[in-house]
DNA sequence: CGCTTGGGTTGATGCAAATCAAATTCCAGC
DNA sequence: GCTGGAATTTGATTTGCATCAACCCAAGCG
């Protein structure tokens, strides 16, 4: 989002910025407080998740390095409906609204950058709600994981961001189904688990899977 | 969000846009295809929903006099993934991209209104998930009733914007389980419900009713 | 008018996934 | 290498809601 931005009023705005280190767990902030500001994770991995009235987690985004959160914060002035928990140790830049907002006015391109980034952020929801409506979740399952490597068809190894408790919680299932069904892909020889790594076999069948297909059968 | 930009440039925008008449019925967009501009409800009901490969249908948003759609697509060039039905007849104004991209870079409230316009688009589009994930059908229903209404805790009467089955997809649940849901909280004394109208009795045990809640249960 | 038709209701049944309840494995320290 | 708590798995059971299948009812109309 900052590509565009020239150097001088980068180092302005870095100037405005602060850092905040976090241990793993920590709380950057709770469902109903203001966010001082744009939110950049430089390393670590923050969650963002809905938390219901009874303890249940919903993650609705894992934030990892080079990304940002709290954007539509700065331009409404709601408190947020999600908490931000440190996964991992990391360290945020949070940038104050005041010098963005100023950045805003004199910098098209950055507007430009901005407006994007918030239209693929609500293309992304878009995206998970449909998952999350109109599939199953073993569909879910099998396209998350297809989507953790690049495109492509090749026999390929990636590795999961979170535990798996944290991943379930990301794609809408319990923690037990999504063994379940990590399970079940693998018997059927689409994958081959080990611990947080993940091979995948067969990209076609597994980017075509999911909710009625099980071709090769018991 | 056009409510700050300066008579002038307005007139300019209009000059740029077209209209159009739709019946009952027609299709505005497919998933797949481009949107023209930035599309203006003027008068009717747009209906933009997800579909599934074999027919089924998730509506993300009903689109009112007043409100628009299609932002997103200005900034990114990818197509659309919803489908966009007039539900009644409507009329709409299409701006094409360019004269709105240019108007971002002079004007700079026209910029944050955009922008604020798409986070509320982002917070909206978050509470669904919230109340999809975490929140049972019951508690969407009741929710979803007392938000057609002002805020406050008189009784009052609200209409549904649009038939049963509309409504049902809307919030997540299937016909028949809206249809049941109605019916209970009606025997509750919550509400009262006459074809679309709908009588709020008790907006505060609404408010807090759903999932767990029939206090006075019998 | 009696028929048609689309929205709406009602009841019976099925199922995907949550929940509950233990085991088991995995590491981090010690 | 041993120990304790977290992460993960596995099996049994429950359940909320969808689905299926009639049926109703009001409104338009030949």
């Amino acid at each position: 989002m900052f590509r565009q931005v020239p150097r001088q009023d980068l180092a302005e705005l870095m100037r405005q910025a602060r850092s905040q280190e976090l241990r793993r767990g920590d709380i950057v902030v709770q469902p109903g407080e203001r966010v001082p500001g744009l939110m950049a994770v430089v390393y670590g991995l923050i969650k963002l998740s809905l938390r219901g009235e009874h303890g249940e987690e919903r993650i609705l985004r894992l934030v990892g390095p080079g990304d940002t959160f709290g954007e539509a914060r700065l331009f409404l002035d709601h408190p947020v409906p999600v908490q931000a928990v440190a996964l991992t140790d990391s360290l945020l830049a949070i940038v104050p609204a005041e010098p963005l907002l100023r950045l805003i006015e004199t910098d098209s391109r950055f507007t430009r950058a901005m407006l994007a980034s918030m239209s693929q952020r609500l293309n992304a929801l878009v995206a998970d709600f449909e998952a999350l409506t109109l599939h199953g979740a073993r569909e879910r399952v099998a396209s998350y994981l297809d989507s953790l490597a690049e495109p492509g068809s090749g026999s390929v190894a990636v590795v999961l961001p979170a535990p798996k408790n944290v991943i379930a919680s990301r794609l809408g299932v319990a923690k037990e189904t999504l063994s379940r069904i990590l399970h079940e892909l693998a018997q059927q020889g689409l994958i081959a688990v080990k611990r947080r790594e993940v091979t995948l076999l067969d990209r076609p069948a597994l980017a075509a899977a999911g909710g009625h297909a099980h071709p090769g059968g018991a």
